[in-house]
DNA sequence: TGCCTAAACGCATATATATGCGTATACTGC
DNA sequence: GCAGTATACGCATATATATGCGTTTAGGCA
C-alpha cells in the first residue's frame, strides 16, 4: 500500500462519514495540498494515475458525473469515485502493518 | 466587424463548405495559429469571449456536444458552433466595406 | 550487499472552456 | 483634435482529467 493510496482511501472514507459518498480527483488534490502543509504535495500526474490504478485494483469504483450538473455549474465534468469494501479492508490492513503512520508517510532520508 | 470575428466567420463558412457544419473553439485556435504564421495569434481569453459575444449578437449559434462522444474519445466536451444566416450576411457586408482584406487584418502601426 | 528492473513519481503539456484583472485600442462627443 | 469612456485584448489562472517522457525509488534476486 503506497502512501498516496492510503491517503486517498482515508480521505474517501472520511468524506463518506461526513455525508459525501463520492469524491473526485481535483477536490482531493486541493484537500491534500492544504492538509499536508505543502510538504510532499501530490501532482496531477501522480494523482490521476493513482486513482486509475486503484480502480483497476478494485479499491475504488468510478462513474462520470451527470453532464447536466457540470453544464449547469459551468465547469468540466468530474469523475466521481467511491471507496469499495475491498478498498476499506486494504486500508485497515495497511494501518495494522504500520500503525504509527495512518497518513502513510513512509521512510525517507532527511532533506534531500 | 472585428478582425477576429471576420476570421471566425470565414473559418466557419469554409469548414461548412468542406462538409463540417460545426466547429469548436479549440479547433479554430489551432487553425488560426498555423494559418497566420504565428503572427497576431489569438489567445483563448480573446477567442472564447469573441465566440460568446458573437453568439449573443446572433452571428453564431452553439450547442454542447453529446457527452457520450467526448466520453468515448476521452476528452473534455466541446461547444459546437454554427454560423447563422445573420453571421453570413454580416461577413459579406464587412468584406464589401474593406474588400482588400478578407482576413480582416486591420490597420496597425508598423512593428511595435 | 549490490545490481537490475519494474513501478511510481514529477514535470510538462494536451484537451476544452471560461473568467478576473490590468492594459491597449477604438469610438464618441465636445 | 483631444479627452474620456467603453470595449477588446493578453496574461494568468481556474476547472477537470489525462498522458508522454525522463528520473527516482523500491523491491527482488543473486
Amino acid at each position: 500500500m503506497l502512501s498516496i493510496e492510503a491517503s486517498l482511501l482515508q480521505a474517501g472514507l472520511q468524506l463518506r462519514l461526513q455525508g459525501t459518498p463520492e469524491f473526485h480527483g481535483f477536490m482531493i488534490a486541493k484537500e491534500i495540498k492544504h492538509q499536508k502543509e505543502a510538504k510532499r504535495y501530490v501532482t496531477q500526474g501522480t494523482l490521476y494515475r493513482a486513482l486509475n490504478r486503484m480502480e483497476n485494483a478494485g479499491l475504488l469504483t468510478s462513474r462520470w458525473e451527470d453532464p447536466e450538473i457540470s453544464e449547469r455549474e459551468g465547469r468540466p465534468r468530474r469523475r466521481l469515485y467511491q471507496v469499495t469494501a475491498s478498498g476499506e479492508q486494504a486500508l485497515a490492513k495497511a494501518k495494522q502493518t504500520t500503525p504509527d503512520r495512518p497518513q502513510g508517510l513512509e521512510t525517507r532520508k532527511a532533506e534531500n
